[in-house]
RNA sequence: GGUGGAGUGGCCGAGAGGCGAGGCAACGGCCUGCAAAGCCGUCUACACGGGUUCGAAUCCCGUCUCCACCUCCA
């Protein structure tokens, strides 16, 4: 294992050893669903999704714990703004996630916990916090107390006393220490609740993930992700948590930078969120895939839909090499297909920016070799450049872009039709010399947004996508 | 106040002491009836001020600007 990884633990790239060798565990924090997934949201799904084909390009057998946070906060609220269940709500924007993540290309994980169905679980794992003695129980509450343990900071080099005080909420006053936070929350009259030695309630956030991390992956596993923004409190407290009962817990921290808009986080609350459904108007997924992935996923990508139909137009070069010559079976997605600088680039903290001008550099070897007519030159490139792209997840030749890019739909197979017989009367039209006329179909097709190549074996059209 | 990140050519965006990432745009050329695509070439940048070094975008000191976390946040 050549990998290396920034470890947000060590502030610092280290050589990543899973703890099998031929084994990767990875946690990382999915969506609260309370509401619309917007690109920021996808960040994480797509560079996780990422660095989990890579680990199995390199033969790795990996286990991927994506969690949903199904009861929180806001997830009630939202409930009573829209007049139904708080589990109605939480389904609905799961369910919107799951189609994001789908339609981005990235692979299920093998196991997507909800936090509702893990109950036993967390109230097991609060009841060891309160046995050993560094979480306590007030009025229905548990909260883990922080002076309790030792180590408290040490993801986030926060001192304590450092610290902001926290400036919210009436159960402050049953908190010991103000930095303290809650493990259990008893419920409020009309709230959810769940039995538990402290009386009915539910958990809370950071307790969700420890407890189902170590129930899927062990209690010590490989890599723990998510977003940047949780490292404090959310990661920190999660360590805290799960190493004060006795769990080793992750290995390696792992976070992903956001993406903002107008140079700030992208999120709801500024008022900058951009729905994915909203983009998936401009640009086809698979280059919003690309737009995202493209990036290094420690970088801040500021989104823009310039920015993202810039993309597109490069992203098109690598698809157009690939159409030119796909007519064998696609390669596997292994190391052993890919150009060495690509798998150097890859295994350097996952470096896709190099790795994608790896893609590009093929991809001009590949052009040349064609205009040689060099054919076997011109088929090892196909095949390497069809290889790194289905590293990344974006090979237009695969699944799910297959689908959304050929006209499975019958009425765009039917004008298809259409269009060969202008193309048969265009090229009549070329063959008498009658440019004008050629040049008239050609712009009337071009009206319509279908664009026409002439290649060295007759016209090739193709629907401009509509970007820009 | 504490913690972390960023400022790179017309634009996007990597890199992190010497060997000109890559893409987009533009311009010139090849090819083409003309285009498109493709190919070749041109455009030599690293916030500012000092310093270290044979050599600095990269290291050190200082300054400015921006972003984020410390409260729910991917």
């Amino acid at each position: 294992m050549t990998l290396r990884l920034y470890d947000t633990g060590a502030r610092a790239v280290r050589d990543f050893t899973p703890m099998h060798d031929d084994q990767v565990s990875i946690y990382y924090c999915g969506a609260t669903v309370q509401a619309a997934p917007h690109v920021g949201h996808l960040r994480p799904g797509v560079v996780f999704d990422v660095m989990s084909r890579w680990l199995t390009a390199k033969g790795l057998t990996v286990t991927v714990c994506r969690n949903v946070t199904d009861i929180d906060d806001k997830i009630l609220a939202k409930a009573t703004l829209e007049g139904r269940p708080w589990w109605a709500v939480a389904q609905h924007y799961e369910r919107e996630f799951t189609r994001a993540y789908e339609i981005l290309g990235c692979l299920p994980p093998t196991v997507e916990p909800r936090a509702t169905g893990h109950i036993p679980q967390i109230i097991d794992l609060i009841s060891r916090l309160v046995d050993t003695g560094v979480a306590y129980a007030v009025g229905g509450d548990v909260y883990f107390s922080v002076v309790a343990y030792p180590a408290y900071g040490e993801l986030s080099r926060q001192r304590l006393d450092d610290l902001q005080p926290a400036a919210d909420s009436a159960d402050d006053e049953r908190k010991r220490d103000a930095r303290d936070f809650a493990l259990w929350k008893a419920a409020k009259p009309g709230e959810p609740a769940w039995d538990s030695p402290w009386g009915p309630g539910r958990p809370g956030w950071h307790v969700e993930c420890s407890a189902m991390a170590t129930y899927y992956l062990g209690s010590e596993f490989d890599i723990h992700g998510g977003g940047i923004d949780l490292i404090f409190p959310h990661h920190e407290n999660e360590q805290a948590q799960s190493r004060a009962a006795g769990d080793r817990f992750a290995r390696y921290w792992i976070h992903n930078s956001w993406v903002t808009a107008a140079g700030q986080k992208m999120g709801k609350s500024l008022g900058n969120a951009l729905a994915v459904d909203e983009v998936l108007k401009r640009v086809r997924p698979v280059e919003l895939r690309y737009h995202l992935a493209a990036a290094h996923y420690r970088s801040t990508i500021e989104f823009s839909y310039e920015a993202v139909v810039e993309s597109a137009v490069g992203f098109r070069r690598i698809g157009a090499f690939l159409e030119r010559l796909a007519t064998e079976e696609l390669p596997a997605a292994e190391v052993q297909e890919c150009p060495a600088a690509f798998v150097a680039a890859m295994d350097d903290d996952l470096g896709v920016p190099a790795a994608v001008a790896v893609i590009f550099d093929t991809v001009r070897a590949g052009n040349v070799a064609l205009e040689r007519g060099d054919e076997e030159v011109a088929r090892r490139a196909w095949r390497q450049v069809s290889a790194m792209c289905s590293v990344l997840g974006i090979n237009p030749l695969e699944e799910p872009w297959a689908a959304q890019d050929t006209g499975s739909d019958h009425a765009v197979a039917a004008l298809g039709t259409l269009i060969d017989d202008l193309l048969v009367a265009r090229q009549k039209a070329r063959d008498e010399r009658d440019w004008q006329q050629a040049d008239a179909i050609r712009d009337r097709l071009a009206a319509a947004g279908i664009t026409i190549e002439d290649r060295a074996t007759g016209p090739v059209w193709s629907l401009g996508s509509d970007v820009g």
